[in-house]
DNA sequence: TAGGTCATTGACTTTGGGTCAGTGATGTGC
DNA sequence: GCACATCACTGACCCAAAGTCAATGACCTA
């Protein structure tokens, strides 16, 4: 990289954290883009620049917490699927919390939104979610824990229905339960449920 | 109701059909209010004597179909809560079918939007669903089907959650699987599975 | 050193949500 | 039945804020 690409990476940075700083704060309704880019202590054309619409620096933020956890993931060995899934919750609800209540309610309706641009190559809307916990399950069915009949991707999508109906219901509710030990309960109760008909012992 | 207060009902009653037409149709962005006043054969201001912001209709739209639900369940005698609550799944799936893709997208970003107004008095924004849910769940208890300890509002929060879950992924999806389909089958598995541990038989 | 690239700027355009003073039909009191 | 009040309705107007783009100059390449 060069002196320019690194002051580009730099710009692109500060107004991310900028933004997270604010929105957080805020609210993403109540921030807009020329708040952003004068803290950031850039104008307000750079903004277009990095992002082509001002949701999609909401995108943005969740991108680097969401890889830390598919790292993660790809490093955890000796767990099985139910273990893998509990740990997968429990790194996306503390993300939740760490992003707050402002930035996850705009972070959902920029995935409802039908503007907005797909992230990744496939065209699907996701994030990164589809793809990691798919593989998650291919695994488990190549180690034998999961009948070769299990339906992967119903199966993914339900999980991921569960994991942004926690979400979404504790954005309604104005943050009123505890994410984490609502997602311990959840994971001991109702993950059990779903995978069980397809288990082998 | 006099003349005028007929009218005026007929007006708004007008504006939500014609709405309901325009966003099933284009979605909610597609659609800019002086498309719905024109149609409608209205001005532009009438809207908003009906209405505080361009997103209330939406909400308001989801009114009809969600007290019919309500009235059924009163009207349901000698089914056990877990029949109870699958119909509700059913009749909530049938909605979301009914309204479309566009509408629901629209309804649940609302839903989460910080400055959408609370359509009930007690100023929560759970629509008609937390009620209504947490009522037939204290019924249950009364009737003795379900355990004294049972954590209704929790629980009451957790079927909202799979509800809306399953929604938020249908819309994201863009309708890749069968509302219907996939609700029978996770009321089958998950619903009976989060009710267990307090079911009295 | 010359010529091209590209991040950056900020004044400008655009868009559509939302306002409000005015109008006339309808309702109410005497 | 008359006068006055009410209120649904109108549409020209306002305006915030998202998004654009021609101009700039620092940096890169040959």
């Amino acid at each position: 990289m060069n002196k320019r690409q690194i002051s580009a990476q730099n710009t692109k940075r500060k107004l991310v954290s900028t933004a997270l700083e604010l929105l957080k704060e805020k609210g993403f309704d109540a921030v807009n883009v020329e708040d952003i880019t004068k803290k950031a202590g850039v104008a307000k054309g750079t903004f277009y620049t990095y992002f082509k619409r001002k949701e999609d620096i909401v995108l943005d933020i969740s991108r680097v917490p969401f890889s830390e956890i598919a790292e993660e993931l790809e490093k955890m060995h000796g767990l099985d699927i139910i273990e893998k899934l509990t740990h997968y919750f429990h790194r996306f609800m503390e993300c939740v919390e760490y992003g707050g209540i402002h930035i996850c309610r705009q972070w959902t309706r920029d995935v409802l939104d039908p503007n907005s641009v797909p992230e990744n190559k496939d065209g699907k809307k996701w994030a990164y979610d589809y793809n990691m916990l798919k593989k998650i399950l291919e695994l488990a069915i190549q180690n034998g824990e999961l009948a070769k009949e299990t339906p992967v991707e119903l199966m993914t999508h339900i999980i991921i229905s569960e994991l942004y109906g926690m979400m979404t219901c504790w954005c309604m509710s104005d943050g009123e339960f505890e994410p984490l030990e609502w997602t311990e309960k959840f994971c001991k109760v109702q993950l059990k449920a779903i995978f069980e008909p397809y288990l082998i012992k």
